[in-house]
DNA sequence: CTGAAAGCGCTTACAG
DNA sequence: CTGAAAGCGCTTACAG
């Protein structure tokens, strides 16, 4: 009933301990007919090695953080699915921490280092020079994701969000629109600040005034804002750092008569669920962002492997822009 | 730079590394002097005890796992949010177990139970008997989430689902209108067969002819199945297993000119964030889903902290119904 | 290819 | 209130 251990294998195997912890771990060092002999028996009695102990006695726990500022975020949940199916692929196991936005307060981070993982997948918003600084004395390897690294020893996976924000604005004024309104949000975050950077680069390049709204975290004040804003103009285009916010701004304008995408087009960023069940349907960036995680587990593994010899790298994955019913 | 150890803490303090580990563990058994100096010593050099060789010795981890069949799902997010939340506020940190459609097979169990957890918070959509045999054999307290336990063995937090979809139900009949459909979905789960129960109890009550419409877990495929339901017949009244659904058909229905909710009356079920950003927006059941999370997590805690004595219960939580746009 | 033994970093009775 | 010692269940050089 209660758990085998290891010994109870050996014994049952005729065989040492070692013998056992040497089949689950380096099986070529073990002769064939021994090796199956044990295999057999952990599989009637359904051994599984304690993962305390394995993971003291190795220093190696299969197990990586995978840190997150929440998890309410529809992006975010598709890229720790990503992660998931990632680790499940490579046999690590995944302890999630929910930080808040407090993620690199150094209390919140040695408590992450101190939970014994062989790796960390850490998101966050923001990136300030003390969370470099913080990181890059980890004992473990550290990836980035969904913003790309500016340090040279910690790796990263994501979208140029940069880029990306210039070429849609770009697109749309060649696509011959001038009056393209931004809306981030008031709160600062890094990933915000590149597609607002994107944003008014394109406009200053062809000598159009940029628009920039800052909108709030919560819904119903954002739709007060919107209605405010609409009062005086009607942009022709809108393009909004998140798909939520390009949908509640849609639904706003919507509501008060004006016909999308005739007009008034709205572009969002991410293409979570929510833009394929607004109406109309949201036109928008898609950011890989379940391919992301898959990617940045992997690249994980590599450095888990072997931290010496494999340099961190800065993974730039593809984004494109799905047009669906809220464009021309 | 290295981490320290628990030898180094009591070299600096002076003491034995019992003490350090008392400390930390039952600081009332020292003295308040010499607990106050090893304390200074901890902080200064930022010690935190490795949580593997804790948990070896002292057989508990302070991790729980928590096992869901995705993360995609917003409501399920919702749900680690909840546990999250409790979970840091009770010193437990989560291992996560994003297992598929397939969690109770043996090996996926097994595996969390190898991970040496002090407790499971499992969330899954089908309960069948081998899945209650297998938990109830489980060393670690377990409690279903969302889902209220057939077994009085394992406790349970969740809604009554069928109840409330009677009530749904119900409330929509004795408002005067009889002909309600009833869309669920095509791949059998637990929960949403308690709501179709509800459901069809409600309608037998008042001699009415259920409808129910089996719809498929894909958006392309689910449209092209609601517009052809929408060719023959316009129900007066449509209820959904999931928001998600809803909107979905609702957007169908929009699409066609059906006037939401003038002609047809729109109701869902979870009040995720897709319901506020839905246009209408959708009236819905409001599963208290992050909450059902953290008292899961409260729960636990007390099942972890004695077994023996706390009893497993099944706690039932409210629902209510939010009326928004899409019904009158 | 296999076994005996040391050790991973803690916790917890047991003495004192 | 504190220390010495055993032990948690593994892994991994080291011999053979």
């Amino acid at each position: 009933m209660n758990q085998a251990k290891i010994y109870d294998i050996a014994g049952a195997a005729g065989v040492s301990l070692a013998t056992v912890s040497r089949v689950l771990n380096h099986p070529e060092k073990v002769k064939k007919g021994t090796r199956e002999k044990v295999l057999r028996i952990i599989k009637e009695k359904g051994y599984k090695p304690n993962a305390n102990a394995r993971g003291l006695a190795s220093r190696k726990s299969t197990t990586v953080a995978v840190v997150v500022p929440t998890v309410l975020r529809a992006s975010i949940s598709e890229m720790i699915q990503g992660i998931a199916d990632s680790a499940k692929k490579y046999g690590y196991s995944i302890r999630l921490f929910v930080n808040g936005q407090h993620q690199t307060s150094t209390d919140a981070w040695s408590d992450v280092i101190a939970s014994s993982v062989d790796g960390i997948l850490f998101m966050n918003d923001e990136m300030e020079n003390e969370t470099y600084e913080l990181i890059e004395h980890t004992p473990v390897p550290v990836i980035f994701i969904n913003a790309l690294s500016k340090s040279t020893k910690i790796g990263s996976v994501g979208i140029d969000n940069e880029d990306c924000s210039y070429r849609v604005t770009k697109e749309m004024i060649t696509r011959g629109f001038k009056d393209i309104l931004f809306i981030t949000t008031e709160h600062k975050y890094a990933v915000n600040d590149l597609k607002e950077k994107g944003y008014r680069r394109a406009m200053e390049e062809f000598r159009l005034l940029p628009s920039v709204f800052k909108s709030s975290g919560d819904l119903a004040i954002n739709e007060k804002q919107f209605k405010e804003m609409l009062d005086s103009r009607t942009p022709e285009v809108v393009f909004a750092v998140r798909d939520s916010m390009a949908i509640s701004f849609m639904n706003v304008a919507s509501k008060r008569g004006i016909k999308i995408p005739a007009q008034m087009q709205v572009v969002g960023f991410q293409n979570t669920r929510y833009a394929e069940l607004s109406n109309p349907k949201l036109s928008c960036v898609e950011t890989p962002i379940y391919e992301i995680g898959n990617v940045a587990m992997e690249k994980l593994t590599e450095l888990m492997k072997n931290a010496e010899e494999t340099k961190p790298t800065n993974v730039v994955v593809d984004y494109r822009i799905i047009y669906r019913e809220s464009t021309k």
